[in-house]
DNA sequence: ACTTGGATAATTGTATACAATCATACAAGA
DNA sequence: TCTTGTATGATTGTATACAATTATCCAAGT
């Protein structure tokens, strides 16, 4: 579990955070059939734990819209499809423009020097052809824009899609000639946010995820 | 609480979603001061439950960003700012705008008639001045076009962020001759969706929240 | 006066016990 | 055979008990 990962302080240290993000692991990766009952007792034994940390966590990804209680009768499964990835894209494709629009206002000179310094770390990376650094260096560009942004309600929003697609397929960035192009694209965000140019800015992270929509549909990933 | 106001199952029976909901309203209205400390005990004895309901409760909160957790420490409020309704209203300009643009693809004869009648019935409650009536109205409007996305994920987003702003002022549409432009927009959104002109569907509903956000600046409401 | 240490109280974290509800199975009757 | 009722077991809902952690207070020492 990467420290970016969680956004709840009680996540590293309660086992009901904890029982959390295993459970939500586990569905995002498919360990769990679409529908299938989680029954507490059963993950409560499985997981060495008592049903009340399992209860409460249940209760968390039924507000998240993983798992759907129905009262007296228990929770059930509901596993985000192909469909619901595609979708998610999309609304980040726009929230993400937003994003870069509001960091022409917000970004501080240290944030948009760390964006550099990223773009520079992952071309190095492409070199190597280390995937998992360069997914990881792509999760800290988009996050690190929607800090400077400066809406807590906008930050959570796209953690929590970027999340979402991030642990469903870490493969996006495994083709190393997309990743290229991608973070030329970085690039260029940078470029238009340290111009403060909000319109360029916030073109240019709306292309960007429609180009990795396109990618990931022409390639089936 | 109206019917619409609730998407989890477990709310309308279990303690726990009634205690999410009363505490959520309680917030969101302001009865607790920012960052003021949510102690279990003290919630359970006043609304007469066990701590059990009130921690999932809680949690829950947590999960939506309404309450910080610090482990062993406690719940603390983190109420939403003028700032953060302005975002919202932002982000709705937009996403309302591809759900209105997946509308068009997807909606049937019967819903589309729906929404007619809905405009049919604000135009009369708008002579009237049964302010109550027209956020009504507006609201199943708007919930109409979410659902008609038919994306789960868009309209479980969209539907958040809508109870989110409708909670915390009622009083938007109770200038009714703002109420009548609404609903002239509303009017025409429709048009755009039934003829499934889709970029004139989506143009128009973002503009028909931004519009929103205007009335709202210029009134100081 | 200020800090430090430790006892005590308050609060949260987790587990368990009990109550309420629901699913299942099976038998009785039509 | 099909329905229906009922008993039984399984599961969830809620409350409570206990453990672990943290806050508060006060006295002793510098």
């Amino acid at each position: 579990m990467e420290a970016n990962e969680l956004h709840k302080e009680s996540d590293k240290y309660s086992l009901t955070g904890r029982v959390f993000q295993r459970l939500r692991t586990d569905i995002l990766v498919g360990k769990y059939a679409n529908n299938e009952e989680m029954k507490e007792n059963t993950i409560a034994t499985d997981l060495g734990v008592s049903r009340t940390p399992v209860r409460e966590a249940l209760r968390q990804l039924e507000l998240e819209g993983l798992v759907k209680i129905i009262p007296n009768r228990g929770a059930f499964v509901n596993g985000i499809t192909e469909k619901d990835i595609q979708d998610i894209y999309v609304i980040r494709s726009y929230l993400e423009g937003v994003s870069a629009r509001w960091a022409c206002e917000n970004m501080t000179e240290e944030a948009l020097n760390e964006l550099e310094e990223i773009i520079y770390l992952t071309d190095y990376h492409i070199q190597k052809k280390n995937a998992e650094q360069i997914v990881e260096l792509d999760s800290k560009f988009h996050e690190a824009i929607y800090k400077a942004s400066s809406s807590r309600i906008l930050d959570h929003v796209l953690t929590d899609f970027h999340q979402y697609v991030q642990r469903v397929r870490k493969k996006s960035l495994s083709d190393f000639e997309r990743a290229k192009m991608s973070n030329q694209e970085h690039k260029v965000i940078v470029e238009a946010i340290r111009n403060k140019n909000a319109d360029e800015a916030e073109r240019l992270a709306h292309e960007h995820i429609i180009q990795t929509i396109f990618s990931h549909t022409t390639r089936g990933l």
